[in-house]
DNA sequence: AATGAATGAGACTTCATTCAT
DNA sequence: TATGAATGAAGTCTCATTCAT
């Protein structure tokens, strides 16, 4: 875990090493980028890099946090009384909103890194599946909000679906190039797929 | 003629040499397997690892281009006539059959290894690129077929969200754990799901 | 302010490296020398060693540089006006100043390695190449500056004669056992000789 | 040492072997050339190579052996009552031989690779010293044959450097580039300095 | 004899980490 | 605290040599 530098200098020690980690990570990999690379290219020393990480793992222990916190402020917006109703009223601006939010969290782009290291490093893998389990979740409880409690079964396997078919979009639109007009079209197919499967699977 | 046996050894040798870094990395990641590691458990000296294959990354490419293979003649069955008519009469038992292919696919195993590595490795994006295009070639294909060349900027769209929902699905089948209760469930909720929004986006 | 110390143990370090180095190709022979047995014999750690040079052909590298700079030291006294006017006026003290030079040059010691490797490093071959045509240059200088511009075809063979037994001398004083009166005798007959050519070929 | 194989078939192996080798040694250098690239390109199993050499040295030893039986052979011409005569009559005739053999003498290519490997190699430097002093004294011989025993120490001297530069000759004319006409020239030059000097030091 | 697949010691090199300053 | 030279375990790969066929 990071130190708590109480100096302002030492806070941005700390901010440049990870965000050059960072960087370094997104560009290569975490496996072959090294300590040194990311201390020459923050502009700290070695020595200054270990006084503030424990090792290696633990740079990117502390980005997985943050990316964590990050997820959760962005999820925060979502995950409200506000948002069921919404739900409820209009599905379509609903799943727009979350797909935005997923889509426009900043540190998302440090997603497929995760993904990749997931096999990998245990703390990859615990994040992925808290968020999962977070969005996942999200949409069972909208669901069950919305039918005031009404199949739970067929709630665990729709929720599943959406889950899967949204983070789909999403990374369709986070990943692959697009015009913008081809990713609007996309957006609004899935979003309007996506209404389809829920009405069809809770309404009557 | 005493060359067929000594072929023979040196294939079996290759192949336990696959297969053992194959498993390798699927248990750790590419970057953390050692080549000795390989030669070790696959029962052959460092040297021979070496003269069967010219560095580590070679190792890696013939995994690759196995898994290629294997993808192709997985999608043979798929990608034919029969399919298109198929899909014209019977959307869910189509994608039945192209689920239930891309999951027995005996390789596709290897396939989050390969996302994974797509980014590091040239020429593992490459084989992840090329089987994305196929897949969603062919629904696009099927669509088309199934129109007789109706408005295709939509289809280029709808295609595009078929493909990333099926794979969506596959991988939830193939990486998540569930009871084959769970399982059969999901599959069918997703391919109901699917057959929605093809019908929707290309009927009347 | 710390810098200064520390580049001074720096500059001894690689210093070491470098005499442990020539001193190891010079028992035993470039190809057969370890980098692993420098770093040991220097007192250094071998991730020290590779620090201060890319890699083993890098240490040759410098280590030829440094023998092409004290050529170019020592060759730097003989070169001159001054040169040019003891070549007219008394050869035998030109000769005998430049086989001195040669013979004494510190670094020539590794003249022999150089050739050796001439053949597999190519810059040990451009260092033998500059040099033999500086001296061979010289000689060309002295005896067109004698004759104030005589029969330049001439010149260019008898220069080259010149070169080939000058430096066959040095090479007979430098690296075969003699006693120093032998040796005295050897050098003296040697200038003679060579006086004697030049003489007879550019005079009258 | 060579094994002695009766049968025309080994023998035809083993030459290819020798063949390959030295051509490669002088392509390239021994330490860099190894046992199986010479197999191979001597189109023989490493296992053969390894039947008829005990180990790369010993190919490399057999090399040396053949060198020098063919410069004994070269040599045997040189050295004889008839040689004795034409030195004390021709001199210019006698060192025209002498270089002649020298440079034509087929092996002689491979002195060079020699004289590198004398350092690194016993084997090596022992034939070149032998030959060497062959020649020295060949010089020798004829000096104290031609003044019916005159002055030994000087001569001792004087052959040195005939010596010297008699080899210094040859190496010019056979491993630096020239025209055919600069060859002559060079050759001639050399040929009329060594007989000045040695007149100069032996006559009257 | 001939083969060539197999061996493994050991070469070169990297890089996470330490520690004296 | 900050530094960065220094470390050396460990990784990739080569090649002289062996041995079962």
């Amino acid at each position: 875990m990071t130190k708590q530098p109480t100096q302002q200098r030492a806070r941005a020690k700390v901010r440049r090493i990870l965000d050059t980690a960072k960087q370094l990570f997104l560009e290569g990999n975490y496996f072959e980028v090294t300590t040194n690379q990311i201390a020459r290219e923050a502009g700290v020393s070695i020595g200054t890099l270990y006084t503030y990480f424990a090792d290696k793992e633990a740079i990117l222990a502390a980005l997985l946090e943050e990316y964590d916190e990050s997820f959760n402020d962005v999820f925060a917006h979502v995950d409200t009384q506000e948002s069921f109703n919404l739900f409820r009223n209009d599905k379509k601006e609903w799943l727009g909103r979350l797909i935005d939010q997923l889509v426009n969290s900043e540190d998302r782009q440090f997603h497929l890194q995760i993904e990749m290291l997931a096999r990998a490093v245990p703390a990859a893998r615990q994040v992925q599946e808290r968020h999962s389990e977070r969005i996942k979740d999200l949409v069972h409880q909208c669901c069950l909000y919305y039918t005031n409690g009404g199949d739970v079964k067929n709630l665990k396997t729709l929720s599943t679906i959406i889950f899967d078919f949204t983070t789909a979009l999403v990374d369709e639109l986070l990943y692959t190039d697009h015009t913008s007009q081809e990713r609007d079209r996309i957006r609004q197919s899935g979003i309007d797929s996506l209404t389809l499967i829920i009405e069809r699977n809770i309404d009557q």
